[in-house]
DNA sequence: GCTAGATCTTTTGGTACCGAACGATCCATG
DNA sequence: CATGGATCGTTCGGTACCAAAAGATCTAGC
C-alpha cells in the first residue's frame, strides 16, 4: 500500500490518518463512513461485517500469492485445486469446481495450466465418457505435501493475535455467512 | 453449486454428505480434513478461520454481482469505486486504488470502464500534472445513492442469523486479520 | 537552467474468472 | 434401435486483476 496524499476539499472533519497504513486505518475509515452516512437509515453492523470479509480475503490472498505461492508458480486457485485433490482424492471436474468455489469454465483453463506443469492429470471416465476425473500426479503430490505445512504456517501468522477460541468463533460466524450466500 | 456425484474410490470413512449443498457441507468438509490430515501437526483452527474468510468472500461477492449489481452493469470492483468516491469525495488514483484494495494498474482499466458509462470522470491535477483526480459524475452520484441502500439490504440478508454483537465481533476479528495481512 | 533521480499514471502481457453458448455423450421412451 | 431431452466438459467473449516496464512530470543539486 502506498503512502498517499489528501484532497484538500471535502475532507475536513474526517479522521486524521495522513500517516496512513498503520494497521488501524480501516477502523478510522469505518468511523468516517458513519460521519458521512450516519443520518441515513443503514445497517452499519452488517456493512462492516460484510465489507471486512472481502477486505480480509483480498489481503490474505494477495500476500499468500506473493510470499508463499509465487515461488512455485502457483496462483491461489491453482493451490486450492491441489489442496482439494490432496485431501479428498481424485474427483470429476464438476465436483472439483464446486469444492474449489469456481465456475466450471474457469476450472477448465486452470486445469490446463496445472496439466502443463505436470501437477495434475485428467482422465475420461470409462463408465460415462462425458465426465473427466482429475488426480494429482506424483509431482503434484510431492509439491502439496511439501507446500501445505508452510501454507498452514502462513495461516497461523495471518491469524496472529486471535485466541484459538476466537479463531473457532470467527470460523463459525463465517460459516453462517457462507450458508446465507450460497442459498 | 451443482449437485455432484462421488468417486467411489478413496472416499470411504468420510462424512456422508451425498445429499449435498444443504448449507452444512463445509462443516462436514472440515471434519473430513481432520480425518485426512489429523495425524499431522497442523494448526486447524487457523486453517478453518482463514479458509472460511475466502469462501465467504467469494460467495458474497458472486451473489452480490448476480443479484444486485448486474442489473446496473457494475462489477464488485466498479461498485466499490463508486462507493469510495461517494463516502470520501474525489481523490487521486493512488489513494483510490489503495482505498479499494486494487493495484494501480487495475484501477486504470476499471476507471476507463466507468468513464465510458459516464459514472466517474478523471481530471489531471493542475498543481502536479502527473496526478489524476477522480470524481463521481451526477449520474454516478444518482446511481450510488439509489443503489447503496439496496446493497446494504443485501448485506443485512447475508449476515442473517448473526446478532448485532456477533456482527461487530466478526468485524473486529477480521480487522485483526487484515492488519496482519497488510504488514 | 539542466539533468539525474524520484514519483506518478498508463501500458503491456499474462492469468483468473464468469456466464452463456456449444458439442459430445448418455438415457428414457417409443 | 432411434431420437429428444438431460447432463457433462470445453470454448468463447468479456472483464477483472496483478506485476513489471514504460512514459510523463516534478524536484534537488549543481
Amino acid at each position: 500500500m502506498d503512502t498517499y496524499g489528501w484532497c484538500p476539499e471535502d475532507n475536513e472533519n474526517l479522521t486524521d490518518n495522513e500517516a496512513s497504513t498503520d494497521g488501524e486505518d480501516f477502523l478510522a475509515a469505518e468511523r468516517d463512513i458513519r460521519k458521512r452516512l450516519g443520518d441515513r437509515e443503514l445497517d452499519f453492523d452488517s456493512l462492516h461485517a460484510i465489507s471486512n470479509i472481502y477486505r480480509a480475503a483480498t489481503a490474505v490472498r494477495r500476500r499468500a500469492e506473493r510470499e508463499v505461492l509465487a515461488q512455485h508458480n502457483l496462483s491461489w486457485g491453482g493451490f486450492t485445486i491441489l489442496w482439494v485433490l490432496w485431501v479428498w482424492g481424485q474427483m470429476d471436474t464438476a465436483r472439483l469446481a464446486s469444492e474449489c468455489g469456481l465456475a466450471k469454465g474457469t476450472l477448465t483453463g486452470m486445469l490446463s495450466t496445472l496439466e502443463r506443469t505436470e501437477l495434475v492429470e485428467r482422465e475420461r471416465v470409462k463408465a460415462d465418457r462425458r465426465k473427466v476425473t482429475v488426480a494429482l500426479t506424483p509431482d503434484g503430490l510431492t509439491l502439496i505435501e511439501d507446500l501445505f505445512p508452510r501454507f498452514n504456517g502462513y495461516e497461523t501468522a495471518m491469524s496472529e493475535g486471535l485466541s484459538p477460541e476466537e479463531k473457532r468463533e470467527m470460523a463459525r460466524l463465517l460459516r453462517k455467512v457462507i450458508s446465507n450466500a450460497l442459498l
